[in-house]
DNA sequence: CTTAATAATTGGAACGTTCCAAGTTCGTCA
DNA sequence: TGACGAACTTGGAACGTTCCAATTATTAAG
């Protein structure tokens, strides 16, 4: 059953022409005429001849190929992210390799360096927590394009693309005080990442523009899941002094904070007003609907994958930061029987 | 910026040795003398060399690569499939590849075609709807081994791992005709598929043990997600005589369900009884709980990627086909018995 | 001290493509 | 008729590995 393996050599034999035509007729030259190229084509078709990039790649040195790389494909954030590399990436003739790295450094660094001997043309990453300048540094010096996602290194000198987390959730923040909220949490996330300083920031500076206090009890990080969710909003509801309302590091968080509301009998948007952040396929769907800051990851997805493709067009580019704007999106998870709007934010 | 690339060439002349000695050390060869390797591996370091694995495919012709391709990766039950893929197949030395279809068969044949000009070693498949036997035809003939997940294609002369539809949707509604449910509805999913029959099936069968009829109009179709549990259920409720209970055809329509039912003002689990299908990670954490047939999408992930090794390593083998089983979870949506809730219902 | 066995190393020929420089046809123009 | 160029076609040298058979260095045995 072990058949030999059907090359150019052999299509350039069955068609009566040299290799070369073949390799021609394979790469689309215009070169080659409409007759040889049917039967090349023919010929290609009756051996089921199968191209063989390895061999390409050898002796071209690119190779097609991008890689991903996730910190956490179960959380559908980063699978609809993957879902819009895909897209875009396909499009232009690559082909995606995708590998999770379950936020371990250690894996991270082997699947970075196992898509480097793979030959990738460029990287898309979003980086394990913990992941530090001197862990990209031999894949920044190997003058690989590699666009970072979601969490950014500073000074790692790649290109990123961030959401605005600052200005999302200062803009959640002041919707809850439009509302009347005075005592508000934040909850979920875990303290030492980048994303959840950013938040955590917007979240105190629209307090302090409103000039309320910000006190640190109302601050409770938990891991950024359904569960951890749960967690947080218990904590939270073991204070003398009860929040009214929260923003969530993220929707899975406040997905989580509705389970516990109504685990003691509050009804997430009437008794307690919640808002996530990322704009979950299922933010829009669940009940109550989520308000939300948006973030599209499928949208972010193909961003960043259209700026690894315009760098590894390009050759050699300089570094972009690009910070993603976002938008908070109402629905009715943050109380009342408001009319549905969305406000812009430019950042 | 564009270093020229080290090779084994390279690194055999700056160690002192030949390019041999270096692809034996390479390969973790016993061959090669304790100090030779450490100055060897010494200059690797300190040139930065990167492997090439084009090169060295090209040679032995088997890859390292496995390619996973799924047909909807913003399906959190497909997400956690690969990553229960990606997790054996990593710490066998493997990378994978993976390809997210969408559902389009044109688009799984696109990368088809491309994983096997990659030489991927092996691959799993969970196809796209409507794909059949002879859109495999030319890749079994190529004998790469190929294990099909959660979606069987009936003679295709390939391995396949799906689970115990059939058994675990009879499970499922004799549970709820236990516990007193006379009308019971199967809603969600989409009726051509092998995966809806197999669990419509055992909904029928568990039916007709328990001589009860199974009215056409319980049975409502929608897409395998949360929005299409909502129009479900909606469709459901307008029917003269109610279901008081439903099996649906996954998870995401379960909730879907639970959505659709609390925007009626009733709860899931004490006014009607929802069981999914899949267990996937949200459904622990959901509130209410979600009563589902379990299938452990990450242990689905973990055994079709051994199946594949197994063949891999085996060089050819015979097909098998394994029906993996599967359990009822009982957690909080299904409720307690229909008495006591008609009971609170009418007073 | 020779010989045999063992351990370690090595040069060169693959692998299947692409690319280059050079070749062949064939029609056209002077 | 011959020269020229356009339109194709082609042989062979890369590309960076691995593998084989052969070689050299080292140790053990006689």
């Amino acid at each position: 059953m072990a058949k030999e393996r059907v090359t150019v050599v052999d299509i350039a034999r069955a068609a009566g022409v040299s290799k070369s035509t073949v390799s021609l007729v394979l790469q689309g030259s215009s070169l080659v005429n409409e007759t040889t190229r049917a039967k090349v084509n023919a010929v290609i078709r009756e051996l089921g001849y199968v191209y063989n990039r390895s061999a390409a790649n050898l002796r071209q040195a690119k190779s097609k190929i991008i890689g991903i790389v996730v910190n956490d494909l179960t959380n559908s954030f980063f699978a609809e992210l993957a879902v819009g590399v895909d897209a875009v990436v396909q499009s232009a003739g690559f082909v995606q390799f995708l590998a999770n790295t379950g936020e371990k450094i250690e894996r991270q660094r082997e699947v970075i360096a196992s898509m480097r001997e793979h030959g990738v043309s460029g990287l898309i990453i979003s980086p394990a927590r913990g992941t530090e300048v001197r862990d990209l540094a031999p894949l920044v010096a190997s003058g690989i394009p590699v666009v970072l996602v979601v969490r950014d290194i500073a000074e790692a000198g790649v290109s990123s693309l961030i959401s605005d987390n600052h200005a999302g959730a200062m803009a959640a923040v002041r919707h809850l005080i439009e509302r009347g909220h005075r005592r508000i949490a934040f909850l979920g996330g875990f303290p030492d990442t980048a994303v959840f300083e950013a938040r955590m920031r917007g979240y105190r500076d629209a307090l302090r523009e409103a000039g309320m206090p910000t006190p640190d009890e109302l601050i409770i990080g938990s891991a950024p899941s359904r569960a951890g969710g749960v967690t947080a909003i218990e904590q939270a509801m073991m204070l003398k002094e009860r929040p009214t309302a929260a923003l969530c590091f993220n929707d899975a968080v406040a997905f989580g904070v509705c389970d516990g509301l109504r685990a003691r009998r509050l009804e997430p948007g009437a008794d307690f007003a919640v808002i996530g952040f990322d704009d979950v396929i299922e933010a829009k769907t669940a009940v109550p609907a989520l308000t939300t800051v948006s973030v599209d990851p499928q949208g972010m997805g193909d961003r960043a994958a259209q700026l690894l493709l315009k760098q590894i067009n390009a050759g050699r580019a300089e570094p972009e930061a690009i910070v993603s704007p976002v938008r908070l999106v109402v629905r009715q998870s943050c109380g009342g029987t408001v009319e549905r709007r969305v406000k812009e934010i430019s950042s």
